[in-house]
DNA sequence: CGAGTTTGACCGGCGC
DNA sequence: GCGCCGGTCAAACTCG
């Protein structure tokens, strides 16, 4: 990712119609933002201009994640009963970028990948690797300009980051958020 | 051998 | 009710 220009001014109608594909989740009762070790994800926020409140993608606590673990588990498996299911928010940006994985510092284990309607590229899967960290990633290279690669992130990091990455600074400025937070 | 990836199958939600 | 679609699982596989 070396040269890059800034995509989708947000009120292009390209990017208004693109942001309106993401659920807005701001509904659910996130009450407070806990993660304040979480420094990528802080630094995202503050780069979406997201209030603390709102950007306050789960109530994750060490313990918390554990529950929200089996919720997705359920889900996922279709064990799930009874359960409403509990949507977290996502925040979603756009990177200019020759490679498809952003690396943000934390290690991401790929657990599925899906041809989406509409686009070409298919749609990669990804969750964190911290044992009782129940963060998800979601990957896809846009076919409309095959140099975008737009990046989703649901959950909450529960613990410090892996490997302090000194470009990520870097990576967010070439960022273009055009969702959920 | 452990960690991560691939990929087909499965499930639930949703629109018709 | 049915079919489509997105999301997840899990076994097999690859790689270091």
């Amino acid at each position: 990712m070396e040269s890059f220009a800034t995509v989708f001014p947000y009120n292009s109608t390209a990017s208004a119609s693109q942001a309106a594909t993401y659920s807005n989740d701001h509904n659910d009762d996130y009450e407070q933002f806990e993660d304040d070790h979480d420094q990528n994800l802080d630094l995202i926020r503050k780069t979406l201009n997201c209030s603390s409140d709102e950007a306050a993608l789960d109530h994750v606590s060490p313990t918390d994640s554990e529950a929200g673990n089996d919720l997705n588990s359920a889900s996922g498996s279709g064990v799930k009963k009874g359960l409403k299911k509990i949507r977290k928010p996502k925040c979603a940006f756009q990177t200019r970028s020759q490679v498809d994985i952003l690396d943000d510092g934390y290690r991401w284990r790929k657990y599925g990948q899906k041809a989406v309607k509409n686009n070409k590229f298919p749609r990669s899967y990804y969750r964190c690797t911290y044992e009782g960290c129940n963060v998800k990633k979601q990957v896809q290279r846009l076919s409309k300009d095959e140099g975008v690669v737009e990046t989703t992130y649901e959950g909450t990091h529960s613990h410090l980051i892996e490997k302090p990455n000194n470009n990520f600074e870097h990576i967010l400025t070439q960022m273009q958020i055009y969702s959920t937070c």
